[in-house]
RNA sequence: GGCCUUAUCGUCUAACGGUUAGGACACCAGGUUUUCAUCCUGGCAAUCCGGGUUCGAUUCCCGGUAAGGUCACCA
């Protein structure tokens, strides 16, 4: 049997790092088989329905590399794939059918309480510290069934479970677990509890990968299975990612950022695959740096961890940098287009992807690009912090600073061949005339050109620059 | 409160009864006769607690403790 795996969102909102990883378990696991990966939009709850997060959920799927076989297709309102539709609203006679098969077996009854009543058994449970169970309030002689009311699953047998979890291991639950959920809501659309059930047999779906707060109401789902004699497919529960600081799974309010803010922010998509990858995952090896390709040929869910993750920023940028290392020229030229400082809107191409290939060593982030560079575009902007805050130039005065500059200038202004190399030897020269040390004498030229917290090589950095810009620098300033 | 799950450096993790408990991020120190956020070298730092089982437990069992999930006409 191929596999076959989905990614399920509910276009509730903006997606968040940990929805990524729901997709990219499910898209590794179909890749490795030669299987299919099925995009499936789970838009029963219209009250919580964003619009426009669909179309935000393909980009950020298709950033991310993440091309699905079938569902939505990535621009436009049509669809791929032949076990659609891939909307569940558009699949609501298909619930309905399978309701009423219900019902015909006695495996369905209408509820007959008002929200307001079930409320109130609900807050009784909760005062005598019990956990809530609609059956214990299961009509004797339930109505007649109608759209326009809820319709509830009578769970045939009440017992104990116990099944086996991709990710978890072996895992049970008593019969507290199972109650009669409800399967179509007065509004007509499934639960999600139905919903992915049918879904999922219907579309072959082989792998059910989610996150672990589903765990709890797997006893259901899989008394749900056992009425309906389907087998359940295999099931695997992935831990939470945890919120930076405290123990509180990763969620809107605990500033659990968009993945397109880190998009923005110039953080690659192979970064950001590598590293949720490896967030409760490894594969026993040292290896820190995962391409896509090779995370598909060596994944594998049973060393997904069972514990939640931290979502740990400072690592995420760390393994920009290594992907931004490894990228050919012309590729991260093509990446950082919107990200160059203004002033380089004039500047040629030729001279950007030099001052690129001078920089591509210290970018952590696409976003840093203009903290690199701009001074190779426009006149930098004087920070005396800089000097002050140097443990060897604070202590000279301004009558040293400037007697030194004055050599440095003089020795440049005789420099016609402008190249890395012959800069260097004239540099070397200075140390020798002036009788500094390179800290000193190379730490105050270079402030006093970039007035930059950091730049690349001195020799390299002032052959971009150019002469002429050089020494206007060198000139205006006064300390 | 019921049910379920988890527990190794600050963080992510390796070790599937025998290791000086390994690696990475972060941090600290030094180096790359030049900054630095790159690069190299080194350092700091962990098996939640208590009982068993065993010649021997991070590892298996039990009990605590702590943390997380769940108990919706949300997914």
């Amino acid at each position: 049997m191929t596999t076959r795996t989905r990614f399920a969102p509910s276009p509730t909102g903006y997606i968040h790092v940990g929805n990524v990883r729901s997709a990219l378990y499910p898209y590794l696991i179909a890749r490795q088989s030669g299987g299919k990966f099925i995009l499936r939009i789970e838009d029963t709850d219209q009250a919580r329905f964003v619009d426009g997060t669909e179309e935000l959920i393909k980009d950020t799927l298709h950033w991310l590399g993440l091309d699905w076989d079938e569902g939505p297709v990535l621009s436009g309102a049509g669809e791929t794939g032949d076990r659609g539709p891939y909307h569940q609203t558009e699949r609501r006679e298909i619930y309905l059918k399978w309701a009423r098969e219900m019902i015909g077996k006695g495996l369905a009854y209408a509820d007959p309480y008002t929200p307001e009543q079930v409320q109130a058994f609900r807050d009784q449970a909760k005062a005598e510290k019990r956990a809530f169970l609609y059956r214990d309030h299961r009509p004797e002689n339930p109505p007649e069934w109608h759209l326009g009311m809820p319709l509830r699953f009578k769970t045939p047998e009440i017992k104990r479970y116990t099944w086996h979890d991709a990710v978890m291991g072996e895992l049970s639950a008593g019969p507290e677990a199972l109650d009669d959920f409800i399967l179509i809501k007065a509004d007509g659309l499934p639960t999600y509890n139905f919903a992915h059930i049918i879904d999922d047999f219907e579309m072959n779906v082989t792998h059910v990968i989610r996150g672990a707060e589903y765990v709890a109401s797997t006893p259901k789902y899989l008394s749900l299975y056992e009425a309906l004699d389907i087998a359940p497919p295999i099931l695997a529960h992935v831990p939470h990612i945890l919120a930076p600081s405290g123990n509180k799974k990763l969620g809107k309010r605990d500033g659990a950022k968009s993945v397109s803010e880190y998009r923005d922010e110039g953080i690659l998509p192979e970064a950001m695959l590598n590293f949720l990858a490896q967030l409760g995952w490894n594969d026993g090896t040292d290896q820190d740096v995962y391409s896509l390709d090779e995370l598909i040929e060596k994944f594998s869910l049973d060393r997904v961890q069972k514990s939640g993750a931290r979502f740990d920023e400072q690592r995420l940028i760390w393994l920009n940098g290594q992907w931004i290392r490894r990228l050919s020229l012309e590729d991260l030229y093509a990446r950082v287009q919107n990200y160059w400082p203004a002033s380089a809107k004039t500047a040629s191409e030729a001279y950007k992807k030099q001052v690129l290939a001078l920089t591509q060593d210290r970018l952590k982030t696409l976003r840093d690009l203009p903290l690199l560079t701009s001074y190779f575009f426009e006149e930098p902007t004087r920070d005396e912090s800089l000097i002050s805050n140097n443990k060897q130039l604070k202590k000279l005065s301004p009558e040293e600073i400037s007697d030194l500059l004055d050599i440095v200038k003089t020795e440049f202004e005789k420099l016609d061949d402008w190249t890395s190399e012959a800069i260097q030897i004239c540099l070397n020269q200075l140390l020798e005339i002036t009788g500094q040390k390179p800290g000193v004498l190379f730490s105050l030229i270079r402030i006093v050109v970039t007035w930059a917290p950091f730049s690349p090589q001195l020799n390299d950095t002032l052959a971009l620059i150019g002469k002429e810009t050089m020494m206007a620098r060198l000139e205006r300033f006064n300390p």
